[in-house]
DNA sequence: GGGTAAATACTGACGGGTCAGTTTTCAACC
DNA sequence: GGTTGAAAACTGACCCGTCAGTATTTACCC
């Protein structure tokens, strides 16, 4: 199964994601993902269990290097507790700047719940976040008593702006605002 | 269309409700939701056009439903922008306590991208907070460069903690939290 | 290197199951 | 008995997944 093309393997994918960003799951044919990646349909089959397994497959992985960018983005943990937030919030923007089709197809959430793996990857990164924010309410920068929450709230920030973005925002712009927020939110003493 | 029983409608879109909560669009079954309603298949016919027109008409008077319930907690706009910004939150996280399923389905955001009507009540309920956040920097209480931005923060944070709530989050704890962060990440004097 | 055999990769027409939507039958009420 | 609303039975379009066949790459030998 892993001898096959790894390159041909990502066409598929790239493929599926621009398809699966565009429409949802059941109106995507496996004819279009063959059309769109200008293979036979049967190609598909060697590289993945089958649609489901496609769409998990395409998922699973972007989550994987989503988590690994974070991860990049923040390396030194070391550094001042806002630097790794920004880093954070940095690696996500750039993220879904880089990848918008794949980012659209992975937060849409549809058909994700109950995968262990995702389940897994999607902690590692709440994870990142939030020993973040603990370590700062440690440190005395912060004062956050829901580092979950604030946590869910810069994903679901991102995603918001992402998905549905308001007129003329640039990720500069986004990343900005939410660390202002962020920033004058939890810190410690309460002010800018 | 309309004169049919109106109760029995209703209880269509609440065993709809509850299956396209707990399963993608695809998963569901008409049979299924027929079933759960204890009707006949075929009643499903008398009261929405197809499965498509079912799904948009949930989310369509779901959503018509939360703005009405978050207008109704705003009700006086000369109110205090900290007051109004306070019920808006209440309607949110009261409708969603209340109707979890069909908060669910809304906020899945599957299929919906680019109903007409849906667009505005989205935007109806974004400009909702938007304004109070704008009337706010009028006013000089709060100084939010992107009142947008801010409001589309409120609402995926609802979301989000909605959707993926952390371990023993209470709707109280959630409202009291997100007011704290807004309140501190918008508010004109940098303090809390 | 070129001839050939084996292995591997790819294709796309087709079969078949599923399920949305339709038709038929039934029931109730006036 | 006619009308209206509900249930049950039915149909067939659609699309996933298969697999028999084709193409391409690799391996081996003279």
């Amino acid at each position: 199964m892993q001898r096959l093309d790894p390159a041909k393997r990502q066409e598929i994918l790239d493929a599926a994601a621009r398809l699966f960003a565009a429409r949802p799951f059941h109106e995507v044919r496996l004819d279009d993902v063959a059309a769109e990646a200008r293979i036979g349909k049967g190609t598909i089959y060697l590289y993945f269990e089958d649609k489901e397994g496609l769409y998990l497959s395409l998922i699973r992985e972007g989550m994987s290097r989503l988590v690994n960018a974070v991860e990049a983005q923040m390396e030194n943990p070391c550094a001042d507790v806002w630097d790794r937030l920004a880093a954070a919030v940095e690696g996500l923007i750039g993220f879904a700047s880089r990848f918008p089709d794949l980012f659209r197809v992975m937060r849409s959430g549809a058909l994700t719940a109950d995968d262990p793996e995702l389940q897994r990857s999607r902690r590692e990164l709440s994870g990142l976040i939030e020993r973040a924010i603990r370590d700062g309410n440690e440190a005395g920068q912060t004062a956050d008593p829901w580092p979950e929450l604030t946590t869910q709230f810069v994903l679901s920030f991102v995603r918001g702006a992402v998905l549905y973005p308001p007129e003329g925002l640039t990720a500069a712009t986004l990343r900005h605002h939410l660390m202002v927020v962020l920033r004058r939110g939890i810190a410690k003493e309460a002010s800018a």
